[in-house]
DNA sequence: ACAATAAATGAGATTAAGTCTCATTTATTT
DNA sequence: AAATAAATGAGACTTAATCTCATTTATTGT
């Protein structure tokens, strides 16, 4: 576990330290996105707010990192690793849950076709998107019983 | 100006004020989403901060306000009325521009059959989605020379 | 139309997420 | 091992958004 956050850290020519082996490691704990809040309550004690927003900022910048906000406007962060590749998300508005959702290939060809149009309209060049869906989960998740 | 706004108040039961007339017609001045920080230049000294927040809310709550977050985490508010209908967004990283996108009848077929297999794959209702694209512009948006 | 009641507003206090500062600690280089 | 550079911790600071409450404005019943 350490030793696969130190190997991440010096790939891409970070330093390794012990706060950023940390907050890789809390990261790395759950496969889902998380907020902030929960991130800070793993790491109570271990490693400072201000530096937990630093080493947040440095995964960013080194590309392995995704933040995005949910519709109740809080700020969620996921691990983005080989094994975890481009993927949407579906949010329940009753429990607050946020599902990782793989969309199937033909689809996304049909979306990388329609950016293109949009690119050409728009003269832009467009280097990432996303899906996000919303509703409820009829049933019991992981946090509603 | 004045008179659709009252009319979008009172078909939904929203007692006509002062300050919910002058915040619909800021939003309706530019078709495109603003800030808020936009808004309450717009609004300043004529709507207190707490009315505007209020007031947006009352619109979240009888759905013609749609509220996200840019890429750079502020806060952006679009009127949703009869003829600006369900649409995606693009967002520029040079300049900050938000554009209203369309994308094609049959690319929406697609995406609600795909949307039909995460609920059941997931057991969910979903009943909203949008896409996002991240890009620049690459020659002259209007926000940039 | 007018009182009584209910709802909305303005101004400013409050909260909290995120940033910044700077002295100290930890890593890296020579 | 010493010198230099980078990262951290603690807490001050900023600021978007919410909350409070006295006042104003709208609505209701007569």
């Amino acid at each position: 576990m350490s030793e696969s956050s130190k190997k991440i850290l010096s790939e891409r020519n970070v330093s390794i330290t012990n706060p950023r082996i940390l907050v890789l490691e809390a990261l790395m704990e759950s496969h889902n996105p998380q907020t902030i809040d929960e991130l800070q309550k793993k790491l109570r004690d271990k490693v400072a707010k201000s530096t937990l927003y630093r080493v947040l900022g440095d995964l960013k910048r080194i590309n392995i990192l995704n933040e995005f906000t949910s519709p109740d406007n809080t700020t969620v962060v996921e691990l983005l690793l080989e094994d975890h590749v481009h993927h949407h998300h579906l949010f329940c508005s009753d429990c607050g849950e946020i599902i990782d959702v793989n969309l199937s290939n033909e689809f996304e060809e049909f979306l990388s076709e329609e950016i293109r149009k949009v690119e050409k309209k728009f003269n832009f060049v467009i280097n990432d998107h996303r899906v996000e869906m919303f509703g409820t989960c009829t049933d019991q998740c992981s946090n509603c019983k």
